[in-house]
DNA sequence: CCCTGTGAAGCAGTTCACAGCG
DNA sequence: CGCTGTGAACTGCTTCACAGGG
């Protein structure tokens, strides 16, 4: 009943992308979808659509395609979006604030129980209904609200040992936004979202272009 | 004395990492570098480092490693920090505000020159320095500043019409931070980021752990 | 003798092309 | 007859391992 083990990275990298897909179609009221129809709105090639569903145990119909709400389910459970994840913010900086009042974690799986700062004048400043707590208090915090995913919107001279308390308190994974590397333990998933980093990437293609 | 050309893609994504890495090491003092020690610092491996390097044109000293002052040059130079990119930013909600406050434009080749959004109500409030104009004043807001870089901060439902508009004026190249796919003519570079997608590739992974 | 530069091997991901089912 | 599922070929990236220069 649980889908395969096991599926390639560069996979789960498009399910989330497929699955927003989807969640357009059914808006829509699409009850069926075609791999040539989901790649071009995905942006992919439909064979890999079609490898990349297979790996899912999903089965399509031959001749007609994949039912859309189905195929929902299916990577819905697979990404672990009904887990309602309880996440904590810590660094409430611009960035830190944004994310405080962004409204796609809920219907992803993810719910920010918690926001943190080192800095006492932040200390008790409210966003989105949450009281910013001192980064002291983590321990506590982490135990009481049973924190699994930690959210690093720090300096990049902070991360590291935000990184570390982090997994000291024993959150699951890592999404990290601080411009630098981190090192944590290998079982402890994590992700970075590194906008001067993406940035330069396209300074090159553009330097180039030109 | 221009680097070599066709740099692999997953060359180029670790460049601003090697650079970010021996920023740090000079303003340490440091005036050589190893591929292992910039590998461990830089969290890759020493032969990918001495290869990526070699990408470059750049040629360390058998022996010794890098010089550091030389390889920021190069990498500088590929990655086209010097030519200060001037940027707008399309969408002023939480996260473009965030951004438009972001320090780390400068130091990496880009300048915010302009911000926009939609919205009346928004037109004509300051952030970091700037004023926020109306969208459909892009046009003139481009030819006037010569605008190489859109980055997208609008919903998801404003993005692809946000797109078209800043290839009609004539971006070259554009970062989507809105959660959609973009279809953009093949000569534009485009990246994105997106944190739910994160986010559930990050569920993914936990939910598997467990 | 250390550390780079690089052929060669190995691996992962993509794309092709078609057999086979509804 | 259309569209899935998938072997097989292919492409690109990573890692190994070592020759060779300083």
């Amino acid at each position: 009943m649980a889908p395969e083990r096991d599926i390639p990275d560069a996979t789960v990298a498009r399910l989330p992308v497929y699955r927003r897909t989807l969640v357009g179609l059914a808006a829509a009221g699409e009850t069926t979808v075609s791999s040539a129809r989901l790649a071009e709105l995905a942006g992919v090639n439909a064979a890999k659509v079609r490898k990349d569903l297979s790996r899912l145990g999903t089965y399509g119909v031959r001749g007609v395609g994949y039912e859309v709400e189905n195929l929902l389910m299916q990577i819905g459970e697979v990404l672990g979006v009904n887990v309602d994840a309880p996440v904590v913010i810590v660094g409430m900086g611009n960035l830190g604030q944004a994310l405080a009042r962004y409204g796609g974690f809920s219907t992803r799986g993810f719910r920010v129980v918690a926001l943190t700062d080192s800095d006492p004048k932040k200390i008790g400043k409210k966003f989105a209904g949450l009281t910013i707590q001192h980064q002291d208090d983590l321990p506590k915090i982490a135990k009481d609200l049973d924190i699994s995913v930690g959210i690093i919107t720090t300096p990049a001279e902070a991360a590291q040992q935000v990184a570390d308390e982090l997994v000291a308190v024993g959150v699951g994974s890592i999404l990290n936004f601080a411009p630098t590397v981190l090192n944590v333990p290998a079982h402890i998933p994590i992700r970075k979202v590194d906008l001067a980093t993406e940035l330069q990437i396209l300074g090159y293609y553009q330097h180039r272009a030109s």
